[in-house]
DNA sequence: CCCGTTTTGTTCTCCCGTTCACAAACTCCT
DNA sequence: AGGAGTTTGTGAACGGGAGAACAAAACGGG
C-alpha cells in the first residue's frame, strides 16, 4: 500500500513527503506508517520527511517487487481471463508464464497474448520457468486437487479466488481472495444501516 | 464462511455438526467459532451440536444474505466482464441490474444479458431500482470521481477494486480488493524463503 | 433415576497490532 | 551560533481478537 502510495505521489511530481502526507494517501495512522517504515530502517530525516523516490526503491527492494516473478493462472473462465488481462500484474513485477485449464475445449483459445494450455503441462511449466507463484481461479470443486498438483509441480505460493479452504503442507503460502463475501460484508452493514434506524450502535 | 461450510456440509448429506467439524471445513479455531456464533443466539444444543440447516437459515437471516441485493457495476472492462458473468454473486442473493461505462463505444455490448448502458444513467437506475451497493471496476483514476458520483445518487455500500484509497462521507461503507497486492504479499514471502535459506526466522 | 460422556457457551488470559506521546534530530531564520 | 519550529523514530499504554480451559446442559445407558 505504501508502495502503491508513493508511485502516485511521485507521479504527482513530489519529492519529499511527511509522514503525515503519505499515511494520508495510503489511508493509515501516521504512527503506524512510521512504525512500519522503521522495521525496514531508518530511511526518514527528521524535521523533513522521506525522499519519496529513495524510500519507494527501499520499500520494492524489501518485498522484492524488483524481481521479476513469474506466474501461473489456472482456470480460464470469466475470471481467468480477467486475471491475464490485468495490467496491474506486468506494471508490479509479475509475469504470467502460462494459462492452464481442464476443459479441452478452452485450450484453442489465445487470451492475452498466451494461448491456454492442457492442465498437464503444469509440471513442465513449472521446473522450466522456476515458477514459485500459482493462481487457482476455477469452480471451487477442482480447487483443491489443482492446489495439491501445484505443490506436488514445486509452487510454494498460492492465491486463491476459489470460495474453498485449501489445505496444504507447511512452507506453502495460500491467500485467499473470496469476492462474494466482499458483498455480504457490504450486505450485512446494510441491512443494519437500514433495519435499526432507531436503535444506537450497541458495540 | 461459515455459512459456506454449512452449505458445503449441507449438500453432503450432513444434517448435524459440531463445531469442531464446522471449524475444520471453516478452516478456523473451534472455539473461535462458538464464540462467533454465540454472538448471533444459543443455537447449538449441548452435547449434539448444531442442526446444520437450522443454523445456516439462522446466519442467514443475520447476515442479510435472505433479502435480494440488487448491485450495479461501474467499469465493464476484463475485471467487470469477470464481475458480471460472476455466478456467486447471483446464488449469493446479489442481483447485477446494471453495468455502466465511461466509453460510449462499450455501450452497444451485452454483458452477461445486460446491454451495457452510460455512467449518466447511474441515478435514476439507482433511483429505481433503490440500488444500495456499487460496485467500481474503472482504472485507479477514475475511481474516485465514480465513488463520488455513486455517493451523491445514494449509494451507501461501495466494493472497491481499483488500487485507490476512496474518501466517502461517514455513513458510506467502502471494502477494498486489490488483486495485485495480494500477489505482492506471497511474493514478499516468496522472497524470504528462498533469500534467507540459512537463516532463523527472527520474528 | 442417576451417572458418565459429549459438546456448547463463556470466562480468563495472553499476545499482538494500533495509537499516543515524547525525546532526538534536522532545518531555517535571525 | 543559537533558538524556534518540524518531523522522525520509538517506548509505553490501550484495545481487541484468539486460544485454553472450564462450568453448564443435554443425551444415553444401566
Amino acid at each position: 500500500m505504501y508502495l502503491r502510495a508513493l508511485t502516485g505521489l511521485a507521479e504527482g511530481g513530489t519529492t519529499t513527503c511527511s509522514s503525515e502526507e503519505l499515511a494520508a494517501s495510503a489511508g493509515v495512522n501516521s504512527a503506524k506508517l512510521r512504525k512500519d517504515l522503521s522495521y525496514l530502517g531508518s530511511y526518514g530525516t527528521r524535521g523533513v520527511g522521506y525522499d519519496v523516490e529513495y524510500l519507494r526503491y527501499q520499500i520494492a527492494r524489501e518485498i522484492g517487487v524488483t524481481q521479476d516473478w513469474p506466474v501461473v493462472i489456472v482456470g480460464i473462465g470469466n475470471l481467468g481471463h480477467a486475471l491475464a488481462n490485468y495490467s496491474g500484474f506486468r506494471s508490479r513485477g509479475f509475469r504470467v508464464v502460462a494459462l492452464l485449464d481442464a476443459d479441452p475445449d478452452r485450450h484453442d483459445e489465445v487470451v492475452a497474448g498466451l494461448d491456454v494450455r492442457s492442465f498437464e503441462d503444469l509440471e513442465s511449466i513449472v521446473a522450466e520457468d522456476a515458477v514459485s507463484i500459482g493462481v487457482i481461479a476455477t469452480p471451487a470443486v477442482a480447487a483443491q486437487s489443482v492446489a495439491d498438483r501445484m505443490v506436488a509441480a514445486g509452487i510454494t505460493s498460492i492465491l486463491n479466488f476459489a470460495p474453498t479452504v485449501l489445505t496444504v503442507p507447511d512452507g506453502v503460502d495460500v491467500r485467499k481472495v473470496d469476492l462474494s463475501i466482499e458483498l455480504q460484508i457490504l450486505a450485512y452493514h446494510e441491512q443494519r444501516k437500514s433495519g435499526l434506524p432507531t436503535t444506537e450502535v450497541t458495540a
